[in-house]
DNA sequence: GCAAATGTAAAACGTTCGTTTTACATATAT
DNA sequence: ATATATGTAAAACGAACGTTTTACATTTGC
């Protein structure tokens, strides 16, 4: 059974990678058969369907990325998330892309959307308040957008745009504590 | 000839509402020439191709942004960001979307992607230097990411994320007129 | 050592894709 | 009035889609 783990998160990495590069339904199982280097048996075995796989790959990915965003304080969050764009690449948030791609037709991956926005949105009210002291809903909502903002902007300014970014919430940090 | 117009016209605006809502490749053809009431021949003798048809759809749709956004100030800048969230919808931004479902495999797509988005930052330079009253490239950056960040945060938050990027941007103008 | 499990390669499934073609109707211009 | 342009409805194109199946090889547990 430790097979099955190797296979399986080698396929949902090589699924992320070429979702991401290529785009989810441009991306054939045929070619991900080849990129992962198993048999469309093997593959249906463990990732049930593409939507199935879909899902997987956004479960493993929103972990991953709340992982990286341990942080307790608004600076450390846009320097995680510059840690991000630079070792994941800059092509937009996949959780966003998915949904412009299904159009929200898909609800197992509409919840998985949801589940992970609004996660994402928490953490970063409870980094807002460790960094202030207390809590400030209206910053957090600020700095949720410069995030989101600078993940978008990257597609075409590249990281300028996360330092345009560190820097505004810099400001919206200092003033807020004053 | 006035029938032509009339025709492509139609063609495009229908097909900007079903790539907007469903997805570039997600919406076939057949559905296309059943939504804009045409058949599958006149389709192709307006359109050319799926993929001139997409060019046309983002050549017309950044039209249409640009002129929105003729505004002198950036807090206008925001109030004209939030008419157009609230006419067209909070579904992200066309022209980032069709940057990740064709990974940048068509130059054609990916020039017109590109010149969207210089435009469009050259406008947010533009309107910040008229605010201020000189150039400032710093805060025009920071603005930038404030509306992509809007836009984006827009598609889960709704128009709350424009409200916070919006008085996250007045406080940035602010801080830099003084 | 044998049976169950798990793998592969590759063909085949029916569907849908983007696009073209066929056959025919309807306006318009001279 | 007739030729040209422009439209429709619908069948057909080959290719690609997601998925399943067939036939066979390899590992693994008892």
């Amino acid at each position: 059974m430790i097979h099955d783990i190797d296979k399986t998160s080698r396929l949902i990495a090589t699924a992320e990678e070429l979702f991401d590069r290529h785009g989810y339904i441009a991306t054939g199982m045929d070619r991900l058969t080849e990129a992962a280097d198993m048999s469309s048996r093997t593959l249906y075995k463990h990732a049930g369907s593409k939507t199935q796989l879909m899902a997987a790959v956004l479960a493993h990915r929103g972990q991953r990325f709340m992982h990286r965003i341990e942080v307790e304080s608004v600076d450390a969050l846009f320097a995680a998330l510059e840690e991000w764009l630079q070792v994941e690449g800059q092509r937009g948030c996949l959780f966003l892309r998915v949904q412009g791609e299904t159009g929200g037709s898909t609800p197992e991956i509409s919840e998985a959307i949801k589940a992970h926005k609004t996660a994402f949105a928490t953490r970063v009210q409870e980094i807002v308040a460790t960094d202030l002291g207390q809590e400030n809903p209206v910053l957090a909502n600020q700095v949720l957008v410069l995030c989101e903002g600078a993940i978008h902007a990257a597609i075409y300014r590249g990281l300028d745009a996360l330092t345009a970014a560190r820097s505004a919430a810099a400001i919206l940090v200092a003033r807020a504590r004053s």
